[in-house]
DNA sequence: GTCTATACGGTGATAGAC
DNA sequence: GTCTATCACCGTATAGAC
């Protein structure tokens, strides 16, 4: 991918992330970037809807990334998912609760207004889905249980500038994920 | 609370679930609303904020109250989150998935760029997680949990057009409960 | 209490030069 | 590929009449 084009896509993100969709502009992007002014309609023709898009996508490939280097770090499952809980929280906190990527903010703005949006952010949750089912020999509920508690906890730990909330959720889920897991055997 | 204040508020709180703090202007409240177009900036001097603090502030009464109701189903706790999850579920399809009231949005957009609105969705979610703790003897972890589980679960619901993220979290749920309200005995 | 008019900045987007 | 000028529109907020 173009230098520029990635460049406006990860400011994107950075903004995104912090204060969602329709509080950025493109002005703003253009700003943080450090592209070039004139690159933006030139790789993004159809307009700031395109570029939540592909954020979208892309930010869901990197979480999808950070999930599977997480979980790697236990070969049982349920406490690969405490430890990346563990992880998340940490980088919470490093990012001074400007957190959980911009994908969060994207598909609660985008839900019912824009279909375009919307559909990208599915595709998104679907790739970080992934990344747990693997995990959890493809127990595919459970994936995407352990994906909304995380999400969940995300949200509280912005609301209360404090990354207790995904701690907690880590020790909770452990014990859920074990429970689960034993059962299918 | 005066008529026409009132009207705002819930016209607000319709519009912010749906679209979000940024996306809905001022113009739209007040035609959604059917309050008298002069009212606005008696009622909320303060202007938009304020609208926003006050949204989240009354939307998590009434969440709260439906939340205790839901609860009072079962003296089961573990069963009674598993019921409110249920009942939450068939609330979001009625609602067309524009769901979870407006105090996700409104904390999502808000947790880093808006000290103000911040605090009154720190404060409203504070409201909920009490309605949770009553039925847990005061298990505030536990409320907290259970509070950003079906947070996150409404979240891919939004996302994904389908319940089943809710129904799906109100399984689990229950289990989690039931294993952590044992312990404490 | 409510209304209208208005200020002023910012928005996303396009056209055309270079 | 990039820049600048410009577009029409919408945002929040205020002033002052009634």
């Amino acid at each position: 991918m173009n230098l520029a084009k990635q460049q406006i896509l990860e400011a994107a993100a950075r903004l995104f992330e912090k204060q969602g969709y329709h509080a950025t502009g493109l002005n703003e992007i253009i700003r943080e970037s450090g592209a070039p002014k004139g690159s933006l309609y030139y790789y993004f023709p159809e307009g700031k809807e395109q570029i939540g898009a592909e954020t979208a996508l892309w930010s869901a490939g990197q979480m999808a990334g950070r999930i599977r280097t997480g979980l790697a770090q236990s070969d049982d499952p349920a406490e690969a998912v405490r430890l990346l809980g563990l992880g998340t929280a940490e980088a919470i906190e490093n990012a001074k609760f400007s957190a959980g990527g911009p994908l969060m903010m994207l598909a609660a703005e985008s839900a019912v207004s824009s279909e375009r949006l919307n559909a990208a952010c599915r595709e998104a949750y679907g790739l970080m889905q992934a990344a747990f089912s693997e995990k959890f020999s493809g127990n595919e509920p459970l994936a995407r249980f352990v994906l909304a508690v995380l999400e969940g906890a995300i949200l509280l730990s912005r609301v209360n500038h404090s990354a207790d909330a995904v701690r907690q959720a880590a020790q909770y889920l452990e014990t859920c994920v074990k429970l689960e897991m034993n059962k299918e055997k």
